[in-house]
DNA sequence: GCCCTTCTTGTCACAGTGACAATAAGCCTA
DNA sequence: TAGGCTTATTGTCACTGTGACAAGAAGGGC
């Protein structure tokens, strides 16, 4: 109400990245060991404190993203994922952190000798069971991006993101049956994915082998949102309410 | 890096409400006259700082609600939108705000006589035209909340979040035509909008008057997640890329 | 009882989808 | 160089969901 003779309390804000990719027909994202505490030792998203007072928090996200997994500010989808600022999350204090959604085409190697050479890809099964703890929140801040990815793979054509800039149908099938985890008809997919007006178009008349006929080679379309959007099977579980 | 001897910066963390309900079959938001500077005299989203240092988002969000909207932490729909926080948003210094989402019945009056009693119901489409500027980036919120609505129109059960306890399907069709800023056929909506399954349920034999045949009444199904989805019509701006 | 209004139930053609068969195009081997 | 193997691409068919539109049902007012 009175601002005027009021402090507002301060926090200290912090991004974290959730970066995912398609590696080994798996989701897997990039986790970091922590080498300092707290949770010195266990398994985290890659993230970190604001640099400055003024630095924006895409621009730390993307700063971020370039120091701890070695990608550069590139057309590299970022997306704000939300807020996680329960107290209590970190012992250090009130700590609030903005999460961002990252998605980047199979990587041949783990980033190494990099800034952070500790950095690792984990397949997110595993990363989200109990076997591999994560530190802090985050394990669900995991889980949301996840979920996230898989709704956007619905509607938008962030599925593209996974692949480099050119891809057969089937690598593109890949991808929803690794996020979706569901498998899908080669041939009803690959009318389906056609019939979206925009998503993909023929990459010239290059092809590539792979020991049976040769497939023919797409890259991404003009639009970003699908219309029809690509449906997910299997009624998802209708949750209930309360 | 070496967060040992190293002070992180600290920011001001906000909560901003976008409040959405819908009056005059119009969809509305709730805006209020700022009595303080910066931008005194302007309409702006309900919000503030953080209370202390160790309460939650969302207890803050809900506190806020009560305070400057009187509505208390009832069933309210109450989602996170995201968080907004460019250096220089607020001039008074480096102001980090989460923005939630709230959905609320037709209400008679506007909140009067509470705390905040310059409370004021606007159509969303005058808030967002230019001749009524918002205070800070709260234009850019308030659009990012009116897009979250419509797309979760379509696949979960928000709309009858805008509905008292109990409704008919032409006004739940109001709803959709509000927000969605289209005309429905009523003959499909009634049939599509009961093909859902678990959307509504029929609320006893009970009937209500109108002026011709009275309708029947129905209150929110056991499912929050619609499927199949209700369709918007329209195919939606295939938006280019870059 | 008749008209007017609004709600509710049908009908029909058509696009989109899941299930599944058949053909095409390379490579490999004999 | 003719199979044979593997994978990609093209078809077919039945069925569901949807948009367009007509007809019937249930009150209120005169």
């Amino acid at each position: 109400m009175n601002d005027d003779c009021w402090v507002p309390p301060t926090v200290l804000l912090a991004v974290d990245l959730v970066i995912l990719t398609l590696r080994e027909s798996q989701l897997q994202v990039l986790l970091i060991e922590r080498g300092v505490a707290p949770y010195r030792g266990s398994l985290a998203l890659p993230g970190g404190f604001l640099n400055h007072d003024q630095e924006d928090l895409l621009t730390a996200a993307h700063r971020e993203l370039d120091e701890e997994a070695g990608l550069g500010p590139e057309e590299l989808h970022l997306e704000q994922l939300g807020v996680y600022g329960t107290p209590g999350r970190d012992p250090r204090g009130r700590v609030v952190s903005v999460a961002y959604l990252a998605v980047t085409p199979r990587l041949p190697e783990p980033v190494a000798g990099t800034d952070a050479a500790d950095a690792k890809w984990t397949p997110v099964a595993h990363a989200l069971s109990d076997a591999a703890p994560l530190a802090f929140d985050h394990r669900q801040i995991l889980a949301d991006g996840v979920d996230r990815a898989r709704e956007k793979l619905e509607r938008s054509a962030l599925a593209t993101a996974f692949c480099g800039p050119t891809f057969t149908i089937v690598e593109l099938q890949e991808v929803y049956e690794a996020v979706w985890g569901v498998r899908l008809d080669p041939r009803n997919f690959y009318r389906k994915v056609q019939s979206v007006d925009g998503f993909i178009v023929p990459a010239g008349p290059t092809r590539r082998t792979d020991g049976g006929r040769p497939a023919r080679l797409f890259k991404p379309g003009p639009h970003t949102t699908l219309h029809p959007p690509m449906t997910r099977p299997q009624g998802p579980t209708g949750k209930e309410k309360t």
